[in-house]
DNA sequence: AAGCCTTTGAAGGTC
DNA sequence: GACCTTCAAAGGCTT
C-alpha cells in the first residue's frame, strides 16, 4: 500500500531545508527514559540515540519558512498514501527521507459562526420541541455545513517513532515469513525483532525518526499531538473508567495480573 | 460501522 | 521529575 505513493522529501527539503539551530522551533531534546514505557516481556529497553545524533551542520534554511509553506502549498493531493518508503532498503541512510507525505495546509479557517447565531434557550414552545422558522433552519444549515467542513478537514497526524518506521518497513516480511495477518500478533513479533536489533540498526530509524519530526515541525508549526486527542473514541477506557479498580492500560492491566500474551511462535518468527 | 488488539516512542498533562 | 494517557500503523477480530 504504501509503495504506491513515493513522495520525496528530499525535494521538499530541498525547498525547505530545515532552519539552523536558533529556528523558530527547538530541536527535540532526547526523550527521557519512561518507564511507563517499558516492555512488558522484560527486555532491556535501549535508551534512545538521539546523542548520537545531534548534527553539528544543521543545514540553513530559509527564515520565512513559514511563509513559504503560505505561499506554496505542498503538492501532495492524495492523502491514501500518507507515509511512504523511498526505498525498500533502509541499508543506507539517505541524505533526507519523509515517511509520510504531507496534506495540504490548513490555511483560513473560513466564516467562523456568530455567536448571536446561537437562539437564546428561554425561546422554546412549551412542548419542548422547537420548531425551526425559515430563518432558524437557515442558521441550522450553516451550522451543519460547518461541522461538516470541520469534519472533513484533513487530520494532521503524529511524525512516526522510530519503531513505528520500523515496523512499516518490516511488515510485509514478516507477514511473508509467517504468514500471519492479524496485526497484534504481527506487531508483537516485530516488537521483540526491535529489541533484537543493535544498536547502530536502531540508530537508524532514531534518525529517521528525528528527520520526520523535524519536518513535521516545520511544515505545521502550530500543530500539537494535543490537536489529535479525542479524535478517537475508546471503549476500553470507559471501561476502565467504569471499573473502580481502575486498571488503566492494557499495559499496566496485564503487568498487575501478570498475564502474559505471547502466544507460541514459529521459528522464523522469534 | 466503529473500536479493539498489540507493539514502542513521543508528547502533553497532572501531581 | 515521575507517572499516566493518547496517538501514531496495521488488519483481522469483536461488539
Amino acid at each position: 500500500m504504501y509503495k504506491d505513493t513515493v513522495y520525496s522529501a528530499f525535494n521538499l527539503l530541498m525547498h525547505y531545508p530545515p532552519p539552523s539551530g536558533a529556528g523558530q522551533h527547538p530541536q527535540p531534546q532526547p526523550p527521557l527514559h519512561n518507564k511507563a514505557s517499558q516492555p512488558s516481556h522484560g527486555v532491556p529497553q535501549l535508551s534512545p540515540l538521539y546523542d548520537h545524533f545531534s548534527s553539528p551542520h544543521p543545514t540553513p534554511a530559509p527564515a520565512d519558512i513559514s511563509q513559504k509553506q503560505v505561499h506554496r502549498p505542498l503538492q501532495t493531493p492524495d492523502l491514501s498514501g500518507f507515509y511512504s518508503l523511498t526505498s525498500g532498503s533502509m541499508g543506507q541512510l539517505p541524505h533526507t527521507v519523509s515517511w509520510f507525505t504531507h496534506p495540504p495546509l490548513m490555511l483560513g479557517s473560513g466564516v467562523p459562526g456568530h455567536p448571536a447565531a446561537i437562539p437564546h434557550p428561554a425561546i422554546v414552545p412549551s412542548s419542548g420541541k422547537q420548531e425551526l422558522q425559515p430563518y432558524d433552519r437557515s442558521l441550522k444549515a450553516q451550522a451543519d455545513s460547518k461541522a461538516e467542513k470541520e469534519a472533513k478537514k484533513p487530520t494532521i497526524k503524529k511524525p512516526l517513532n522510530a519503531f513505528m518506521l520500523y515496523m512499516k518497513e518490516m511488515r510485509a516480511k514478516v507477514i511473508a515469513e509467517c504468514t500471519l495477518k492479524e496485526s497484534a500478533a504481527i506487531n508483537q513479533i516485530l516488537g521483540r525483532r526491535w529489541h533484537a536489533l543493535s544498536r547502530e540498526e536502531q540508530a537508524k530509524y532514531y534518525e529517521l525518526a528525528r528527520k520526520e519530526r523535524q519536518l513535521h515541525m516545520q511544515l505545521y508549526p502550530g500543530w500539537s499531538a494535543r490537536d489529535n486527542y479525542g479524535k478517537k473514541k475508546r471503549r476500553s477506557r470507559e471501561k476502565h473508567q467504569e471499573s473502580n479498580s481502575d486498571p488503566g492500560s492494557p499495559k499496566k492491566c496485564r503487568a498487575r495480573f501478570g498475564l502474559n500474551q505471547q502466544t507460541d511462535w514459529c521459528g522464523p518468527c522469534r
